[in-house]
DNA sequence: CGGTATCCTCCTAGATACTG
DNA sequence: CAGTATCTAGGAGGATACCG
């Protein structure tokens, strides 16, 4: 039997991961921390996120909305003013990706470090010539 | 100028992007988890994560071993045997991102409910007819 | 301004087959 | 047992054009 068409429904064995995979989207976290201060219209949030595209800020925001983690308040005025805001559950979730974002950041030299260690070993493997058959 | 063939690359505007992305990775989440309770082998780690294919678990294994976080020990006997362990970074590493599944985990009903919400506002916003113009 | 609709191009996961 | 090599479908995401 062929599998549903929408990923999220395949991906979704555990629905956990799904959250996951939406809070810690490329866009998702910068989204979230930008968020974490104030509120943004969508032009501002562009901006303030920067080398995100139109549509993939709006399918952020719109998953982190139905999630309830994005508040949209969308003004009836000419022109258009939608504003977006954390919720208060939607804070919680900004808070813990921004938590692991920090730390990713603190360790990022060791990651370097290990990276360095890593292609060394491989690099000597290779010139010593440990039994390749090209 | 074309950019890097090489995603990693690319996406490295931010280094610490791309650890978070090896770390919230799809595997990487429960293989961290898993390796958080004790040392796996290879296929032995591969049943506990359950539906993992071979490829995207050594290539899952070979990413964290390179930052840093998964330390892999390969015994020269016959049959082979690999031992996956955690590094003290990698422990870290895997507290954080455990921390995060667990959030997660705890705040499902409330996603779930907001996104029953979200899809009957829209299914009302459709049924009383606002401006479709298919 | 704040989006949708459409097209199009890579990337990536997974399946399969093979190796030391 | 513990992987690598190769192939492929389809999805993610960018560019562009258009709409209310």
């Amino acid at each position: 039997m062929a599998v549903s068409r929408d990923p999220d429904v395949n991906r979704a064995m555990c629905p956990s991961r799904l959250i996951l995979e939406h809070v810690t989207s490329r866009w998702g976290v910068l989204v979230l921390a930008a968020l974490l201060d104030r509120s943004y219209r969508f032009s501002e949030l562009r901006r303030e996120v920067g080398g995100v595209s139109e549509k993939m800020l709006a399918q952020t925001l719109q998953t982190l909305e139905r999630d309830g983690f994005v508040h949209r308040d969308a003004k009836p005025v000419i022109p258009p003013r939608v504003d977006y805001s954390l919720t208060e559950l939607g804070k919680e979730a900004a808070e813990q990706v921004w938590g692991l974002a920090r730390w990713t950041e603190k360790r990022v030299d060791e990651v370097f470090t290990a990276r360095a260690r890593y292609d060394e070993a491989k690099e000597r493997g290779a010139a010593y010539g440990e039994a390749r058959t090209p």
